[in-house]
DNA sequence: TGTACATCAGTGAACGCGCGTTCACTGATGTAC
DNA sequence: TGTACATCAGTGAACGCGCGTTCACTGATGTAC
């Protein structure tokens, strides 16, 4: 009683693992380094050699979309967390100040993917821009719901800029080579957006 | 009385204009297809040959550097343009639309090199970094001279938030596959920022 | 329980390709006299 | 004005390298009887 589909045997448990090793780390070095990270390097990390790859991605794009999806869902669970540990009202206030604090900034592998790669999700293929659209209406949705506004549809309007507006700052803050000018961006992004949209309109 | 250095003559005019044009293609590349753009793809479109390249350049670093102050210079002579073209108390408002426009959008090789650039640019060497440093501040400056707010910090600070805030705006903008939610992160842009930035405070 | 067999995740050599950079050269230009 | 020469922007072959992908294989696993 304990097969399910008689073909599928312990291997199948363990090819799931490899799966999603590889799916988190491509994700981490994807925000790291980019989409230029090669699939040697990758599965080198994971001690095993490139022909294996194939066993589990078509290709690497398909890897790459599994990889950005991945990301989204780390992000996701990292400000549910934030949310959960707000205090009621005060929410936004504290996706905020995460998102836009020192240490985001300082971690992008484990941090937002649309900071690390949006201009290079742009050059993607259609697929992989297909999966970034759900993810950003998702998260969008998500801040919308601590969002002042009268409308629905004005909130979620909001979100969308909030979120895209942040991303930018935590791009730029990186790309900075100056560590004070860096620590200034963030600072008057943090207070900036938490008046402008954490506040009473 | 016309020569400036026995050793210079008719050439280095020729030399120099022939640096212009790699820079110039370079840029638009640059920001079209990213940083990774060959250098033997490049000068194939100037009708050139790569080994030439190195007459003009140290190593692919130092053009990149050249183009993306060269996209900084696009950038602020359309920004100057704009602000001379706006009624007078409306020219950050004209900035903002244009910055967010259809047009902008849709043209990524001759627009913002932020927008086009930012997350790879965070993954340059320390001297291309440096450049970007200066030409953010030059560009922060000039938007803070029509900002709001007691304090030229003040209005500093909101200017520097604005630009990286609509340079992320627009990455996501290009990011995303549909084209109708593209349109609608760019008009909520435009709406949102001109409302909090481009209108009393 | 013991043996023959099928499956398939992972290996590693090989492919064609484009990359950044070097370098001996070519040939048009301007200079010297 | 005419000729010998120096300069140097641009040419194109060559370098070592890493890329994404394919493919014949190995060997550990679970199945069938």
């Amino acid at each position: 009683m304990t097969y399910i589909i008689s073909s599928m045997r312990y291997p199948a448990e363990h090819k799931q693992e490899t799966r999603e090793r590889i799916v988190h780390t491509a994700s981490r070095r994807f925000r790291r380094a980019g989409a230029a990270v090669g699939i040697g390097q990758l599965m080198k990390t994971l001690k095993m050699t490139h022909g294996g790859f194939y066993r589990h991605f078509k290709s690497k794009d398909e890897l790459f979309e599994a990889a950005l999806t991945k990301g989204f869902e780390d992000m996701r669970a990292r400000m549910t967390a934030a949310i959960a540990g707000a205090p009621s009202g005060h929410e936004l206030e504290a996706i905020i100040e995460i998102y836009l604090s020192d240490q985001h900034c300082a971690d992008p592998a484990g941090g937002c993917p649309v900071a690390a790669l949006a201009s290079e999700i742009a050059r993607q293929p259609r697929a992989i821009r297909a999966a970034f659209d759900r993810a950003i209406q998702r998260a969008t949705a998500t801040m919308a719901r601590y969002m002042t506004g009268e409308t629905e549809e004005e909130r979620r309007r909001k979100a969308g800029i909030l979120f895209s507006g942040m991303s930018g700052t935590l791009s730029v803050a990186r790309a900075v080579s100056d560590e004070d000018l860096r620590r200034r961006i963030l600072s008057a992004g943090r207070r900036i957006y938490i008046e402008a949209f954490a506040r009473e309109t």
